[in-house]
DNA sequence: GCAATGACTGGTA
DNA sequence: TTACCAGCCATTG
């Protein structure tokens, strides 16, 4: 087992904030802790990514990580995860990181 | 230091 | 929806 950077920490720490029936992009997270990118997060998560909600963190179109796409559809028919098909809504499912309100956004 | 890789993202076709 | 391209940045060899 690598050594948990302190990037990691942040990381993880985040998404085991997000709250049930919502979710994150890779970008978002490394967007809301101002460092690394989307890359970085998803490598943390491939590494230490098994300790937390993992399903909660999606790609920016709403598609789940790659060998767990069945795995994340179960997770998020239980907490009921707005969904779009086999995709996560991300304008009803994106989580602000901080304002669990925040959960419609202006749509047409 | 350079080249290749990766659980990424947005735009275009 | 799928495919191709350019941009992004840390890790690995």
């Amino acid at each position: 087992m690598e050594p948990v950077s302190p990037y990691a920490e942040r990381v993880l720490d985040l998404v085991e904030r997000i709250p049930p029936g919502r979710v994150m992009a890779y970008g978002d997270i490394a967007d809301y802790l101002g460092e690394g990118g989307p890359r970085q997060v998803g490598r943390v998560m491939s590494t230490w990514g098994g300790g937390v909600p993992w399903w909660r963190v999606v790609h920016a179109d709403g598609t789940p990580a790659p060998g767990h796409e069945r795995r994340s559809l179960a997770h998020w028919h239980d907490e009921g995860t707005p969904l779009r098909g086999e995709r996560v809504d991300m304008r009803l499912a994106r989580w602000d990181g901080g304002s669990p309100s925040a959960n419609f956004q202006e749509s047409g």
